[in-house]
Parts: C-alpha cells; structure tokens; sequence
DNA sequence: GGATATTGTGGGAGCGCTCCCAAAGTGATG
DNA sequence: CATCACTTTGGGAGCGCTCCCACAATATCC
C-alpha cells in the first residue's frame, strides 16, 4: 500500500499532466477510489456510492467527492468493477468468418452504428468478435462464459446454426439478428422480409409487368425463405399464375444473381420483371440482362433487397427494399440490455409502486424479445 | 433503481436464473481457479503456471492439472486476470464517428480483418468504440486509461486529430492508420500513396494519355496529399508540363468527384484522363462524363483509388489502385503487440522499480513502428 | 423522555486471478 | 553426512472495486 502512495506523494496531483506539458510530466499514475475517499475525508462505500449514483448520500459528502473527483481526475476501473460486481458491462457482437463478405455492405455499418450508439448510452463496452473458424465457434459458448461479456449479438444466423442454442445452454442471454425459422425461440430483432419483398413484386405488377419472376436467397436462410414468400403471396394476391420455373435460386452472391438470371431468361424468355432477393444478386442478373441484350427497366423491370451500396451505383440505379437497419441494431442491443436488466423501457416514468397483473402483450407482437420491423420500398430507375 | 440486484437474486433471465431453469440442465457454475487447484490436489500457483504455460511444472503436475482442467471444463476469468495482472488483454478499435462511411468501405472490413485474426492469436480482445461526438473523443483517453484496455488503434486520422497526442500523453499505446504528417511521431502503418498514385498516372501516361489531371482528396488528410504529390511526380517523370488546373480539389465524396470532374471539363475541354484519388469520387467524376457526353476510357481514361465496392461495380469497371488491407490490419495489430510487449514475457506493470534509460518518448525514432506498405494497380476497363 | 424508525456512513469480506517468496524436495559435491 | 545449488510447490498478499452489515447520527413517535 505505501508504494501505491509513493507514485501521488512524490508530486501533487496526478492527472495534472496537462499543466506540466505533454510527454514531460508525471507518471500516469491512476487514482483508485481509496484515493479519492482518502482526499474527500470519507470511507470507500460513500465514494462508491456517489459514483453508482445511489440516492443514499447527503448532498455535503456528494459534493465533497464530487470534488475529489475532479481533482484527482479519477476514473473507475472497469475491470475491478466488472470482478467486484460479477457483471462485465460488455457485450459481444459475434460474425461468423464466411459472413465477413457482410461487412462491405451499408448493411452491417448500419447494425454497428445502431448497436454501438445504444451501448453507449447504456455505457457498455462492444467487443466485435469474429470466429474464424468452427472450432473458434464451438468453444465460444464457453469462452463467452468466462464472465468476460454479459450477453451476446449474433448477426446473420442460418437455419442450423447451433451457436445460438450453445450460448442458451450456457445461459448467456444473447439477440439474434434474423431468425433461423418462424418458431425461433431466442430473442431476435427481424425485418419485415414478407412484407418487404411483397411490396416490391407488387410494384412491379402495379407498373404493369405480367410475368414477374424471382431469384431467391440460400434456403438455409429463413430470411430469404421469407422473401421467396412474399414473391409468392404478391403474386397470388394479384391473380397471376403461379410459375416454379419464374423462382431460381440463388445464395445472395453476385455470380448466384447471373446464373439464375440466366436460367430465367432460357426457361421464360417472356420475362419482364425480376425481384432479386438481395441487391447483389440484383447486380448479377443485371450483367445477365445486359450480355442478352435485355434493357432495364425498358425489357425487364429489376428490383432488389437491401439497399445496399451497390443498388445506387448501378445504371440504372436499382429500386430496392430498404431495412430500418439502424433501427435494428438499437433495437437489438435495447432487447439484450433489457434482457440483462441494464435498461427498463418506461425508466423515465415514476417508478410503479404497486404493478397491476401481468400487462397483456398485443398478440402477434409477442413478447418484448421478438420484434420485427417494418421494411420500405426505394423507387430508382431500375422499374 | 436495483433492477440488476434484483435480476441476480430474484430469478430473473440474468444469472441466476433458477437451478431448474427453462433448459433444466446443469447449473451454470464457472469453475475456478482453486476448485480446479483442489481436484487436482495442487496449489493455486501451480495450476496458474500450467495454464499460463509456465515451464517450471513437473509432467506429472501438469498433467494432473489439465485433466483437472478438463474435466471441471475450467476456462480463467479473464476480468480476475486483468485485475490481477494489470492488463485486460484487450485492445480497442477506435473509429470517429463522422467516419462511419469508411464501415460500407471493403477498406474498413478488411482492416477489421486483419486486426481480428492477429489478435486471436495473441488471445486478445478488440474493443469496438465509435465516438460518437467530440466530447466522447475528449474523454476516450482518459476512458481508456481506466485500465479497460492495454493499447488503441486508430483509424481514418486526420491532420489535425488530437486524440492520437491525448493517448500518447495518456501513456496509452496507439497505432495509427495512416499518419498525419510525414513526420508523425507516433506508430502508424500506412500505405505507399505516392507510390499508387504514381502509378496510376504513368498508367495513364503509358497509355498515350496527354492531357492527365487529377481529383484530389481533402488536404487535411495526409494521405490524400501524398495522392496528389504521386501524381504530380508521375507528370514531371513523364516531362509532361505541370498546369495546376488540371488538379481540382475535392474531399473524398461522389459529390467533389462530380463537381470536381465538371471543373476540370470547363477548364481544360482537351483532357483525356482524370486520376481520382478515391473510387467514390471517381464514381462522382465518371457521371460528370456521362453527362458531358464523353465516353470512358475513349474519350477520358478514368482511374480511381482504393478498389472499394464501387469500383467493380462501375460501367466500365474501374481501374485503381489497391492497398494491402488486410495485411495492413494485421500489420497495425502486430505493431501494437509489440508496443505492448506481447512477445516478450515479463512485461512490468505499474511503475517499474527502475527501469535504466527507456526513451521517454515510446514513438520516438521509429523503424518497426513507422511502416509503409506498398500498392497494387488493378487494371479494369476505364482505362 | 425513552423507544423506535430513518438516514448516512465506514469498512470488512470477498470477486478470481497473478506475483512472488519461502518451504520442501532433489541431487551433486566435498 | 553435512552443504550448497537448483527445481518444484504452496499459499499469502494484493489488484480496485461492490456488497452488505453494523454502527452512528439524527428524526419521529407515543
């Protein structure tokens, strides 16, 4: 203990630093509460309590510390923090390796940007981790649990991903991005897909197309199972007939977008109007159109899923399906910090006193930990 | 409110969420270090030194103790490592806010690439932070002096970024990526601008290009500096005459590559290349061509910067300049794990008695921490 | 006026680990 | 057979915090 005093006897204040010049001054030396209760005239448990905020101080000692504080430029040590208090104030945001293509996309900036700035309100630290391999994603679970991180996000699940079931077994509360079938049981935060892909093949019918057809997303994917739905109920609500030859399918990878465009145009040559479940494939098809001479939207009427960077840069700028996604990835990290108990949705109001019964939830709506949000249809060139 | 207290004690989905919980298995119990000590019938320290590698355990200590290990399935508490050791083996990547565009960027991925792999290998955490205002990047140094993180790497840094210095005043380890100046102080990786740029306009030159100008980034930005100064190197290697109307200014965005590209078609009707120090803006020039009615690359040869999305993408495809990205992640992770001393064992931590003569300035006359790696130009159809 | 609440406050007891020192064991040496 | 050098091991002493219990120091009541 006294060699922790050495460091401050020697020379006044520490953070001071910026006072004797920068690189010149003193040690950077970091003030512990001790110090802090030391300097204030008051025990560890008051300074702790002023610095959590607790309502059970007198305003006299409050200020005193507060003061403390400031002098001393204190800052409290996360990690002894997290040991002390058994919680790490860290989530997790997992990507699978082969996901990584995701990145380049607005799509995944947009989650980050989302997730970050809700965390920061909570004051949560983000740990963005990639899994490199199976392996890597096995042992997560375990990793996960050595109290590092309090919960986790997981975007861009598949249908038999099973290290969302590892992470429930081990009890770390975690928020899929995406569901892996219509009956997930973890909490997810999803787009409207059906709605979404509804809306832009109904579109395509508004504007007068008769044969509509669609290439899909990897059926692994719930998403674009959901997407390929949509296609379909548009265009039985519409009365057209139903074509399995106008659905290829595809993976969402570019090169997936030019074969199956190419496919449609040997089975149905007649096409006028392609929904593409993602905007990537989109920009295949779109290659396909151009090597057979098709215009767009002039022949065949283009529409993708995403909106992603590429669907403005393609000529003609393609019409898309926007997802809230920064919405999404507040919304994510609201229902795993709510998950955690860091966040209560009405903390604003007075706290209740004596709570009626259970609140009935909407039906359909479902528990706070399902949420899917609405998607938006982007008009450009492309039909 | 005591919402988290309440969580742990009262059954909440937190923790303790009930021996006989919803999934009815095993009790989430985390083993520790002493059971682990106890079941192989050691001591602490021993069980420590085997998982910590230490050569000074017998065989069969070792031994029992991994079994031991094994079969409790013991993974260490990295917050009680941190605390204990003084270093959270974690290190953060810090993004401003205003340059959350740069995320959408192939560019940002492949940086988060790179950083993630080699950090695995050293059993390191990343810490995502975006700043999302000025204050929060005031008050990031003194944050990340609360021993959450043991050094930092930045990206997009401009001329006049003061959160670099912060951190080294902090005695916080960072690496930059990129410098702000060609006489940065402090660690970085970067890549050989000038290098590209030259290239990319002997390209052009080479190609029977008279008349080539060039779209600049903004000048606060060090590298957008060493973009123009390649290419004006090129134009003086190839004895062509300088003419500073063949240079616009621009900042980056498809918006100055638009305007840019108009400016240089007003001034000079007869050119026939445009270098464009980044593909965004080289998107934005090449709709200024279309406008004009010129045709790339026979009437204006185009050449962009970066190989982002965008380039693939643009009809023609663009040629430009690639940067070793994910090398460059990687790279940016070692320089800071060797900052740290990752590779030699025996780092000291607090104040080390008396350490004989460190340089006061850890960036100072750098070789290992200051490196520059070279381009690649990628030949498309815009020129 | 004495008993009982109420509010503030100090500080002990850990959290799970690393560091380090002294003790125990081992073998070679004079 | 005592001595010394080395290897291996156990466990005390924290790291900086939170939690919680006891103990003031008032305030409230019959």
């Amino acid at each position: 203990m006294a060699a922790v005093r050495d460091g401050q006897a020697g020379g006044g204040p520490p953070t001071l630093s910026g006072g004797t010049g920068p690189l010149g001054g003193a040690p950077p030396h970091r003030p512990t509460l001790e110090q802090v209760a030391r300097r204030a005239g008051v025990g560890r448990g008051t300074v702790s309590r002023v610095i959590n905020g607790s309502p059970r101080v007198s305003e006299r000692t409050r200020a005193a510390v507060e003061a403390a504080v400031d002098e001393l430029g204190y800052v409290p040590n996360r990690v002894a923090r997290a040991l002390a208090a058994g919680s790490a104030d860290a989530i997790a945001l997992v990507i699978p390796e082969p996901e990584t293509r995701f990145f380049a996309e607005p799509y995944f900036s947009g989650i980050l940007h989302g997730v970050s700035s809700e965390l920061a309100r909570a004051d949560m630290q983000l740990l963005l981790t990639l899994l490199h391999s199976q392996k890597e994603q096995d042992r997560f679970a375990q990793y996960a649990a050595a109290h590092r991180i309090d919960g986790v996000l997981l975007v861009s699940v598949h249908a038999d991903d099973t290290l969302p079931d590892l992470l429930a077994e081990a009890r770390i509360p975690a928020v899929l991005n995406g569901r892996r079938s219509a009956a997930e049981p973890l909490p997810y935060v999803d787009c409207d897909n059906v709605g979404g892909a509804r809306a832009a093949v109904a579109h395509l019918i508004a504007r007068g197309c008769e044969t509509v057809a669609t290439i899909t997303g990897p059926p692994d994917m719930y998403a674009a199972r959901c997407r390929a739905d949509g296609y379909r109920e548009a265009i039985r609500d519409a009365g057209h007939p139903e074509d399995e030859l106008l659905v290829a399918p595809g993976d969402f990878t570019e090169e997936s977008g030019h074969s199956g465009m190419r496919r449609l145009l040997a089975d149905r040559p007649g096409i006028d109007a392609v929904f593409c479940a993602s905007d990537v494939m989109a920009a295949g098809a779109r290659i396909a159109l151009r090597e057979a001479g098709r215009r767009v939207p002039d022949d065949v009427a283009l529409v993708g899923f995403d909106d992603s960077a590429v669907a403005r840069h393609m000529d003609p700028p393609l019409t898309t399906v926007r997802q809230p996604i920064d919405e999404m990835g507040r919304e994510m990290a609201r229902v795993l910090l709510e998950l955690l108990g860091k966040w209560t949705p009405g903390a604003a109001y007075p706290a209740p006193p004596a709570q009626p019964a259970p609140s009935p939830r909407p039906p359909g709506a479902g528990d706070r930990t399902h949420r899917v949000l609405p998607t938006e249809l982007i008009r450009r060139g492309s039909s």
